[in-house]
DNA sequence: GTTGAAAAGCCAAAACA
DNA sequence: TGTTTTGGCTTTTCAAC
């Protein structure tokens, strides 16, 4: 579909070296080659091929916002005016920090957006204040995430 | 609300430090030292507060799907018929690997699941052979995203 | 694609201000 | 909290297989 059309094999050691990375970016290449059983420097060599193949585009540390108070998590669907106003709208939902994903979707509203915030007040007070008075924002609907259950990344 | 009410007090060097590790897990402890200007050692024991505190829940390499042909990502909300078995669909649901989230939400359906699956062919085999087989599962609403324009974690 | 070794650099604890 | 020191590991590279 891309112009890059570069095929990446991943064999079962490459799978074992990404499962441990992706569960602790931290953990010594020395101990992942302990585990697999080939020496470090093959363990380093297969790295560089993953993140040339562009298929490591990373690393996080994962902080935990319930410790900074942060303690619930909406999804919002947002209906905007018109088609042509998207793009300011997007813009205007970047400078709102609590907005974690955005995404344009299918079905009833134009986007779908993740936000993170401390409780229900400070989730109405971001509803009034910075999401349903951007221009173009016509109308919201709202569904608190009472507990998440899964969270996880693609399983290789 | 917990019992743990051990205040964690974060100051503007552990937020740089945060946010530099939030961006690359992997970077030399020294190399942010060198950035803040403060020891190697300083960052160290800043770090092992952090972590005590609960504050860094670990870290990840990220891997990017669409190496892999992941290119669809959707958001599935699904009415369950009876409140007593939803752990027993959760648990259904966390055994489908391209289930990425799952969230008992408020409003319209019980739960709002994530999924990432290779194209819409794969995302229809998923919805009927391995969503709405779940006993339990009466409706879906499937939500595709037709593209993300934010992704990020809570900025501190 | 893998290895082993070597140089460079980093981590983590201790001792102390 | 912060720093410096220090020993032990880890990373990274490279010639050789």
């Amino acid at each position: 579909m891309k112009a890059k059309t570069k095929t990446i094999t991943i064999d079962g050691i490459d799978k074992k070296i990404l499962r441990t990375l992706m569960e602790d970016a931290r953990i010594p290449i020395l101990e992942i080659a302990r585990n697999v059983d080939i020496s470090g420097a093959a363990i380093h060599q297969r790295l560089r091929k993953l993140e040339k193949s562009g298929l490591i585009s990373g690393s996080k540390f994962i902080i935990n916002p319930k410790i900074l108070g942060y303690d619930t998590v909406a999804f919002i669907g947002v209906y905007l005016d018109k088609a042509v106003h998207n793009p300011e709208a997007i813009k205007q939902l970047k400078k709102v920090p609590e907005v974690l994903e955005c995404h344009y979707t299918t079905g009833n509203w134009n986007v779908l957006i993740k936000i993170l915030c401390k409780d229900n007040a400070h989730l109405m007070h971001l509803l009034n204040n910075d999401i349903q008075t951007i221009s173009g924002v016509s109308r919201t609907e709202t569904f608190i995430s009472l507990d998440q259950q899964i969270d996880r990344q693609i399983s290789i």
